[in-house]
DNA sequence: ATGACGCATCGAATGCGA
């Protein structure tokens, strides 16, 4: 079984390379971040044709936006996370039941935060304990869980083209990152890092100055399982090729294979 | 470096992303 997170950067725009790489990719379950449109315009139709009857979708106007496609039926949907009022669709949580098992999958888009110190980064540091303490509620629940999504957080140097340069600034900053541990702390592990991987390996990629073509990259885009889920998972990969495309998301899609 | 690039917005300059 296959899950993907993939921040698209607006669907509307972005949807024929959405539907181009699952047909070369058909992977069970697809996570999309940065939809940047409501509910009403979200390609229903589209995705059911190419596969994915099951979807769940968490709408937003201009910003933001979330939604799980699935080829296997979903329910318990959860909009944002328990417990914190949030004006931003940020997080959909839905238990997939594959003919392996069921599975719960938390997709989020992460604050970005901006700037130390700012009031978008106080933001993004609540938002992340409130996410911690809902999912504290929801690992103690006997069944797997899979947390994918657009995290804007390096989890350590490693995840960076410049770690000197980029030291303490946003998506590296030690908050952030004592975040990230904080959610390992739960009992969720790092899908990419059980596995050997190409040293710079990113997810993300400025727009700017031909920064894939350099490789100038973060790995902000992360999948973590918990520990039922340890011994089942059999690779985790980032795919550049959608990267190349002509007017592609800044980010690549990362895929966690799981043996159920 | 108040930059770059791309997307969205009631119309073009600005907010935001990371």
């Amino acid at each position: 079984m296959k899950i993907t997170t993939w921040n698209v950067n607006s669907l509307g725009v972005r949807l024929p390379q959405v539907l181009d790489w699952l047909a070369s990719t058909p992977v069970d379950v697809l996570c999309l971040q940065e939809l940047k449109l409501t509910e009403d315009k979200f390609p229903l139709q589209a995705m059911q044709e190419a596969g994915y009857p099951h979807c769940a979708v968490f709408g937003q106007k201009t910003y933001n936006g979330v939604a799980i496609l699935s080829r296997h039926p979903l329910d318990e949907v959860q909009r944002n996370i328990a417990g914190f009022e949030d004006e931003q669709a940020r997080v959909l949580g839905v238990t997939v039941h594959a003919p392996g098992g069921s599975l719960r999958v938390v997709n989020g888009y992460f604050v970005n935060g901006q700037e130390p110190g700012s009031e978008k980064f106080a933001y993004k540091m609540r938002w992340l304990e409130g996410l911690r303490l809902w999912l504290s509620m929801e690992i103690a629940l006997p069944r797997p869980l899979v947390l994918v999504g657009d995290f804007n957080i390096t989890a350590d140097d490693r995840d960076t083209h410049d770690p000197v340069g980029l030291h303490e600034t946003i998506h590296h900053t030690t908050e952030e990152r004592q975040a990230f541990a904080g959610l390992l702390g739960l009992g969720l592990i790092d899908a990419f890092r059980m596995f050997e991987q190409p040293e710079k390996s990113y997810s993300w990629w400025d727009y700017r100055e031909m920064a894939f073509r350099r490789n100038k990259g973060l790995r902000i885009d992360h999948i973590l399982v918990s520990e039922a889920l340890k011994d089942k998972v059999s690779a985790c990969t980032i795919d550049r090729q959608p990267r190349k495309n002509e007017r592609p998301s800044d980010h690549a899609p990362v895929t966690v294979e799981l043996v159920i």
